[in-house]
DNA sequence: TACCGTAGGCGTACGGCGTAAGGTTGTCAA
DNA sequence: TTGACAACCTTACGCCGTACGCCTACGGTA
């Protein structure tokens, strides 16, 4: 015996739950312990108490499981990880093939964005990650058939795959990335930087802050159609010119 | 008692380094720590380890100097990647005044993309950080004040200025997180997702990869341009439209 | 019925992390 | 000479991911 007798201090019978004997087994019947509930809870995990929260402890313990018992089921950390990753890529709604392509994916835009919202630790799990699940292999597929089924030359399919991709991503990372959540704390935010800007430093960036950014109406979710409606306008006028 | 007598094992006299009596102590100038060197030395560590090895004992080595002692020069670990994020910026060109304004975006474009492949950690540090720096902020200034002087209103800046970043950011995310660095391992990358593509899954992703993404002239980075191109052109047309 | 291989779950331990708390040392003004 | 102070070090704490080995329940077979 390698560890010789250090383990056991208690060589008592255990106490309460799952008694040994069969006298109260019988009525919990104990849900099994699955790739896909665990998957599932770090999700929930995540989205509740971000993702620092999600250790391996912490997800076991709202599985009313120990740790180890979780690798039975993934081979460690970076597979939750991958996992989860697939999950979001599931939510997201493939682009449909009953209406124009345009239309098709600014629907799919603006699914993703809404996903990578609802799940704000996605996107920066999503970058670090080079094994793509099931799930996320379908979506690419989709948009890549969507962009075949209109006409697209495969070097256009390139182009346009990268550009909306880029663009979509990198914008969701910029708004899950504010330093404000609502208007509320906008103020808190401009007295936080006053002291930087009274010095006269940076006015440009003054001026737009405070003659634009900060004014009421404005909401930085509001630029994404904008870009996404410009991108989408100059690839349909790139593939009707040459059709490359 | 738990550690028992693990502790101090030698009460001997210390050894070599920085020798206790005068003799030898100014032999060795022993440059002062600070928050500068710290910083460099991180962004050093980053680029030649990764991210993950970018620790405080390490750091700490790294200065030939305890790991407490960083913390007489920044708060915490935050504040050392907060810094880091400001040392990627203050690496990039602001946009020039002596050219056209796409001339000088376009610049800047390719400044960001190449900064983030030389430190491909700091786009996944970058977002999470809140609290910008000086250098981020006057990069930030500078590309507000060319808009501005090309004659944008301040709703166009937004839109221009979003629509650049979440591209440029979002375009160098992908490429940096591509799971190949050069064209030697396609091969086995092909290979790797042969099994899943045999199957006949995901025919419109397979044509692409095979027919196109694999053959021996296309390279990822060269859609940059052509997206970045494309935006910029757009931005021109919707200012000389109305203005606005 | 008896056996046993295997799968699922548990307990312990290890090395490494960020950093709180307090000790030591070198420098310099009074 | 003294004593305040800053720079730096030592120790320790509570986390983390996970290697390793054990126990138990169950299903298939003899």
């Amino acid at each position: 015996m390698a560890t010789l007798r250090k383990a056991k201090p208690e060589p008592t019978a255990k106490p309460g739950p799952t008694a040994k004997s069969g006298q109260t087994a019988k009525l919990e019947p104990k849900v099994r312990l699955s790739r896909e509930r665990a998957l599932a809870a770090a999700v929930a995990l995540a989205d509740r108490e971000g993702l620092g929260a999600l250790t391996m402890r912490k997800l076991a313990e709202e599985l009313e499981v120990e740790a180890m018992s979780l690798y039975h089921h993934v081979a460690n950390k970076d597979a939750i990880l991958d996992g989860m990753v697939d999950m979001i890529f599931a939510e997201i709604e493939l682009p449909r093939s009953d209406i124009t392509w345009k239309a098709a994916m600014r629907q799919r835009g603006a699914s993703v964005r809404a996903a990578l919202n609802r799940h704000p630790w996605s996107i920066s799990i999503m970058e670090s990650r080079t094994s793509p699940g099931p799930a996320t292999l379908r979506h690419h597929d989709a948009v890549i058939g969507c962009c075949r089924a209109a006409g697209f030359t495969l070097p256009m399919t390139a182009h346009a795959f990268s550009m909306m991709d880029s663009y979509i991503f990198g914008f969701a990372m910029q708004e899950v990335n504010l330093p404000f959540d609502n208007g509320d704390d906008l103020n808190e935010l401009a007295a936080s930087m006053e002291p930087l800007l009274a010095r006269g430093d940076y006015p440009h960036f003054m001026e737009f802050v405070v003659e634009h950014a900060l004014q009421p109406g404005y909401a930085y979710g509001d630029e994404f159609d904008f870009g996404l409606d410009l991108i989408l306008d100059g690839l349909e006028a790139a593939t009707s010119v040459d059709g490359r």
